[in-house]
DNA sequence: GTGCCCATGTAATCTGTTACATGATTAG
DNA sequence: CTAATCATGTAACAGATTACATGGGCAC
């Protein structure tokens, strides 16, 4: 996945961490400890090639090899997994919540509701920012999580 | 996430393993190695309780105890979690596939429109089975990848 | 009995996490 | 100069994967 991010240009470790941590995905941490044993790897694969900048730093600069390219190139024509369901935190407890007690149930919903238009706001406010990258994901997030709260409304109102 | 199997009944290893393999997930394969040590695990921290029945085979159930019962209420009930976007591997490409060349863009959202409408027939068959467990769940991933699918739609109409 | 499947694991490996360590540069 | 921050890592640990090992019951 680290693809991603070296798709964007050529650049050091430490960019590449910080494009993670900066990045709200809460589901990579950008650590350390994973991004520059991660590059190291795919360096040492061959994935990507390093030039020594001579600006000061004593910073290595890295870029995707050919070999990386076609890696990365494979990772985006992926349609078998793209069109895979993913891990949804939000449907993997869908079932969870019909087992509930009615009253605890009933709150649950309303409080997932809240919540879901709460992050609708946030994402609706990125979304004016016009620095924002990845627009499309998060035009795309958006929807998402406009389907899931309809989905709650359905549920809310039933048996 | 164990606790969600878990939270179908007083199981053995071997069933709850049955379980994972069976669940057309993808995202988590339920291989011995993982699930063995994860039981194991959470029989230490206090979260099962074991009872050996003596129906010929060694097997020993698991079960919730009353510890287990709580960290899975409070995964069910984990809103903050749950609204959270997830690791979806759909919206991860979503802005990697505006960068490819035109024809290649549209040769690749017509194969994923393709992927998804077939991906949406076999679920809509699996709806139809009455034996088919997590339904809510079910419901919820066609919406979803309805939502992907318009999204794609709108996508390939464009500059 | 022999072979096969059921059920339970272990070993080696890979990758991510947190937490700490280190040298280089810049602010005061 | 000293302290903070930048940039790069390492160490210890957690958990998942594959592949292999083991032992009990059943079919033939």
């Amino acid at each position: 996945m680290l693809s991603v991010i070296n798709g964007l240009g050529s650049c050091t470790p430490y960019q590449v961490r910080q494009n993670f941590l900066s990045s709200r995905s809460r589901e990579w941490s950008g650590s350390a400890g994973a991004v520059y044993p991660a590059i190291r790897r795919m360096h040492a694969g061959g994935l990507l090639r390093a030039q020594k900048t001579e600006d000061g730093r004593r910073s290595v600069r890295f870029s995707l090899s050919a070999a990386g390219r076609r890696a990365f190139d494979a990772w985006i024509k992926d349609v078998e997994r793209a069109c895979g369901s993913g891990l949804d935190p939000f449907r993997c407890r869908a079932d969870q919540w019909d087992l509930l007690p009615a009253i605890e149930r009933r709150a649950l919903l309303q409080a997932l509701r809240r919540k879901l238009e709460q992050r609708l706001a946030t994402l609706g406010d990125l979304l004016e920012r016009p620095d924002i990258e990845e627009r499309r994901a998060l035009v795309l997030e958006i929807e998402l999580h406009k389907t899931r709260l309809r989905w709650l409304e359905r549920e809310s109102a039933r048996p």
